[in-house]
DNA sequence: GTAATAGTGTCTGTGAGACACTATAAA
DNA sequence: TTTATAGTGTCTCACAGACACTATTAC
């Protein structure tokens, strides 16, 4: 990095964008993609993103193209998820020029948002299952399924899963989003306690929900102050994700 | 993502730089900085880097970067480990103009290769306690902090050390890396039983190798093939590093 | 011999996983 | 009453950590 690299005419002209992959768990777990009005890959679906303005961070932009194109804002939800994942800079990645592109993990409750914003009539939440069996536009299969490797493995030492239960959710409901975002089984006695266990992970609200078919009313947590989860809750091994 | 987005006129102008921060487990953790010659920050110490090409790939700038200015070429030593850890993109991390950083973690044995680069007259191994304490150019102190972050994490879970430790080592040797990347006290027995029942971590070589103060000739190994260490070995609760 | 290191044995506490069991509420 | 879910109890196995102990080599 020696000064005269600097000369204005000397750097090579790079366009950078950030990606987003934004997910819920619903039934399993689900992404958000838009489908691509021009060339090229016009028609294909594609992570939704764009590119970082000259006069803002990269986070910054990452924030707002997650707002501008899915209508979710980082601030509402007591701060929805978002996280650098990795770059992705082949040469060719964009037909067109030389494209640098900096993925974000983004997670939300599965009550998403209204989605309003200016792009986001385009939105398409699909199963991730689904996304990764379809040619994304661009090198988009390789960055979401970076991004959807990530989440799962933070799902074991941080306590991220409770941004995808919401504001107040129940241990079952926290239960059904380690199995729908890993893929398996896991014994719901042992998940109680070892999610009671960890410390900061969550607090209990005092309050109960009733549930819809049968049974006693389960008591309603919030997500605690810690971040990190000691001990973590491991996958079970040979994950069928 | 628009297509109008792509007027060739409208991008901003993004310069992209790969800065390297390249560890080995001497006496206590240690990086490699080059003294900065001019302006801005001259005479600071900063992370090796520079200009990704534009037409070489984020990874492949890494590497070139990693041989031009310390020596290191990923192809020795059965592969030196390189690894994107991250982007820095805050709009005024260079004063001069928009740079945006992706940040390299490398790792090499305690018997770095000749530094033979060409700007390479300028490297210095300094401590990593030492560097953290000391404003390094840009937000290189952030940056490296995220990378010795990433590598004590993955010593954890992955067989990292093994390219920290050479072509062939003895346990003690691996006791010592550990205990050096973590700057903890790891009981030697149980690191040993711990070590040889992971599968894949290490392979016998069948040699051994006298130590230099007494004891027994010690069994040397060799890099096993696998990546992922099951179980991990989980780094002390508080450590003091 | 003494000192240093390689390597083994063994005990204890904790936690993961399996699964039986009780309690509560809707239909 | 039946069915579904909330929540508890408990057993077993594996492993982490502590630490005593033996074996081998340099000096």
């Amino acid at each position: 990095m020696t000064a005269a690299a600097y000369d204005p005419a000397a750097f090579p002209p790079f366009a950078v964008t950030v990606d987003i992959v934004l997910l819920r768990a619903a039934d399993e777990l689900t992404t958000l993609v838009v489908r691509r009005g021009g060339e090229p890959f016009a028609g294909k679906l594609a992570l939704p993103g764009g590119f970082v303005h000259v006069d803002e961070s990269i986070q910054a932009a990452a924030e707002r193209e997650l707002w501008e194109e899915t209508g979710v804002r980082t601030k509402d939800l007591r701060d929805i998820h978002l996280e650098q994942v990795g770059t992705f800079g082949d040469v060719d990645r964009d037909p067109r020029m030389r494209v640098v592109s900096v993925a974000y993990l983004a997670l939300t409750p599965n009550q998403p948002p209204s989605v309003a914003g200016s792009d986001a009539a385009e939105a398409i939440w699909i199963p991730v299952r689904e996304a990764l069996a379809t040619p994304l536009a661009f090198d988009h299969n390789t960055i979401l399924n970076t991004c959807v490797e990530r989440a799962r493995a933070k799902l074991e030492y941080t306590n991220l899963a409770t941004t995808l239960a919401g504001t107040t959710f129940t241990l079952a409901d926290l239960h059904r989003i380690y199995e729908v975002v890993w893929n398996a089984q896991l014994d719901l006695p042992n998940f109680r306690r070892k999610v009671l266990a960890a410390d900061g992970f969550i607090e209990p609200t005092g309050t109960k929900r009733a549930g819809a078919s049968g049974g006693p009313a389960a008591s309603l947590y919030r997500p605690g102050k810690g971040t990190t989860l000691i001990p973590p809750i491991m996958r079970p091994v040979t994950p069928s994700g």
